[in-house]
RNA sequence: CGGGACGUAGCGCAGCCUGGUAGCGCGUCGCCUUUGGGUGGCGAAGGUCCUCGGUUCGAAUCCGGGCGUCCCGACCA
């Protein structure tokens, strides 16, 4: 089906009225997907060519370093689920069959591949392999949004390597790495590698693949040589000109101000000079604990879970008062707690903090003198801040591609392991690698679309030519571009051929909107010379001289290879 | 989970404040016209005004409940 006149196509002057990301109106516009409910989407004939290209690619690279393609069930029993203690997430769609057994509808499937593997691997002689599938996930969100960029139902290629040891993990992980460089390498994006939070899983490493766009819901920390997702990344802090630390901390009358501004302005130090202070509580163990930060930093909640290695909450006001001193006025200085000092604090300096006494601060603190602390790194990187001397910038982009190490964290709840050779039961060591095809092709458009549309990179495009038929039904003009069509049809180009009944205007703008890569156009004028006309989608190039018609497929293709 | 907005023809919208025969543009269908940038003309079809209830002689319009959708933020194993 690649005659327009009767493709299920349905192209929109204009886009949705609230959609706002440029994938969401043009994928819309374009009539490759429709909404049926909140992040739910059908994929049309056009869309799901490129959905299927986008899979194609990575099931030929996953093959390649020996990847096994499968497929599991959505609906699955609930047990497996409690035992890994993932029933309760909120995203978790569950239900019950008419049994009244607890069902869900997976969101990933660790829990079904880790519960076959461990019926199935019994020795070490098993290991390692590695399997994957493209399958839809459900994942009852608290808010989709941007079109297909996040929503509730999504088809994933997931992939699961089992390993006897780190060792075996680490070069699965490294042979995905590579897979995944290849495959977006070849999908035409823009992209990047970047480090990430490996979350409440455990695992001892995970990247993302990203792909910078303004729609994207990721922020990335980029300086020459560093990539990382801000999540985690660290860096050097800006410096701001602090005075040498006084003899001793001198107590300043500073009434109502509560705030990191309000002292500042106040007594007429930068931000940056003062300390501000945030109790929380970890576990039992630690307890109570203040955390110091400068006043112009941002505490970053994932890097200070991940540097406790343990869940915190903010303090009670009760707890706070107890411990420290009025709201507004507290600090290190004599707390009642241990101090946790961020990195981005030079402790040769000396400070305003909070006096932990109503309508007072202390001028002068200097860390370590002053009070004792602890080194914790925990404070959200900005732009200008540097990594090897080098200033780095912070840009969105939208996650395509992770990679984790997940390690035992499934297998071990769900009794998957082996005997080694010495008879010895162990836990397989498990890594998890996912890709959502539906992103790369949202990505493609948000990075190449202009103001006439979408550009498809030409290893993504639902079609690699669209002809234009200028003339009436019958015409000369629409005879010679079925000949074509068919040549190039023939030597095993995807052809879509426009032989609507439709003026040239409607045609091109459609054309420009679908945004396949190479547009032919065959009219009375390009007849007359015996040749087609030819243009590049990426820029709206038109290719000097266009193809003959004689021989056209040929020239076609050559001229097809150098497209971006 | 907090904040904001919206729901009228396939799409984009007006009408609602001030209750009284449901409109516009695009698209669709028919005929003619036009065929190198969304051609022009004539004619036509198409709507439980999200839903349930209330007020009223009378509700798209006023009031209340519900459902749905979007945007911002939080969250996102």
């Amino acid at each position: 089906m690649t005659r327009l006149s009767q493709l299920l196509l349905p192209t929109e002057r204009e886009p949705p009225a609230d959609a706002e990301a440029v994938s969401h109106k043009l994928m819309v516009r374009a009539g490759l997907v429709r909404q049926i409910g909140t992040g739910l989407w059908s994929w049309l004939p056009a869309g799901w060519r490129l959905h299927q290209n986008v899979v194609q690619i990575i099931r030929e690279e996953i093959n390649a370093i020996g990847g096994q393609e499968m497929l599991m069930p959505v609906l699955q029993p609930a047990d497996p689920w409690r035992k890994t203690g993932r029933y309760d997430i909120d995203e978790l769609f569950k239900l019950k069959d008419r049994k009244g057994a607890d069902m869900v509808l997976a969101m990933t499937h660790e829990e079904c591949i880790t519960t076959h593997v461990a019926q199935v691997v019994r020795s070490y002689r098993d290991l390692p392999f590695s399997v994957y599938h493209f399958q839809v996930k459900e994942r009852d969100e608290p808010r989709p949004r941007a079109g297909v960029l996040r929503t509730r139902e999504f088809i994933m290629k997931d992939a699961y390597t089992f390993d006897r040891d780190e060792a075996g993990l680490q070069a699965a992980y490294d042979a995905y790495a590579g897979a995944y460089e290849r495959i977006f390498a070849r999908t035409g994006l823009e992209w990047y590698s970047v480090e990430s939070d490996v979350g409440m899983m455990g695992g001892s490493g995970a990247h993302e693949y990203m792909a910078p766009c303004s729609a994207g819901e990721n922020e990335v920390a980029l300086a020459p040589g560093y990539a990382a997702n801000v999540e985690v990344a660290s860096a050097e802090p800006q410096a701001v000109d602090l005075p040498d630390p006084m003899p001793a901390p001198e107590s300043v009358h500073t009434p109502g101000a509560t705030t990191v501004a309000a002292v500042s302005g106040l007594l007429d130090v930068p931000a940056g000079g003062l300390l501000k202070s945030l109790p929380i509580v970890i576990d039992d163990e630690r307890g109570f604990v203040v955390l110091v930060v400068r006043g112009d930093h941002r505490v970053n909640e994932i890097k200070l879970t991940n540097a406790l290695g343990a869940p915190w909450r903010a303090a009670s006001e009760d707890e706070i008062a107890e411990r420290l001193g009025p709201p507004g006025f507290i600090g290190p200085v004599g707390a009642d707690a241990t101090v946790l000092l961020d990195d981005g604090v030079d402790a040769e300096r000396g400070y305003v903090a909070g006096a932990n006494e109503g309508d007072h601060h202390l001028r002068g603190v200097k860390p370590g003198r002053d009070f004792e602390f602890e080194r914790v790194d925990c404070r959200t990187v900005e732009a200008g801040d540097t990594v090897g001397g080098h200033s780095i910038t912070i840009e969105p982009a939208i996650e395509v591609g992770n990679i984790f190490q997940l390690g035992t964290r499934y297998s071990e709840p769900l009794g998957a392991t082996f005997l080694d050779e010495d008879g010895v039961a162990r836990p397989i060591v498990m890594g998890s690698y996912g890709i959502g095809p539906a992103r790369i092709v949202a990505a493609a458009v948000e990075q190449f679309a202009d103001d006439k549309g979408i550009s498809w990179p030409r290893a993504l495009a639902p079609w690699d030519v669209e002809i234009v038929a200028l003339g009436k039904p019958g015409s000369d003009e629409l005879a010679a571009a079925e000949g074509l069509y068919r040549d190039l049809q023939a030597i095993g180009l995807d052809v879509l051929l426009d032989d609507r009944h439709a003026g040239p205007g409607a045609k091109f703008a459609d054309a420009e909107l679908l945004g396949v890569p190479l547009r032919l156009t065959v009219g009375r004028r390009s007849l007359e010379s015996g040749r087609a006309e030819a243009q590049q989608r990426r820029g709206l190039k038109d290719i000097e001289g266009g193809i003959p018609l004689e021989g056209a497929a040929e020239a076609v293709v050559e001229l097809w290879r150098t497209l971006p």
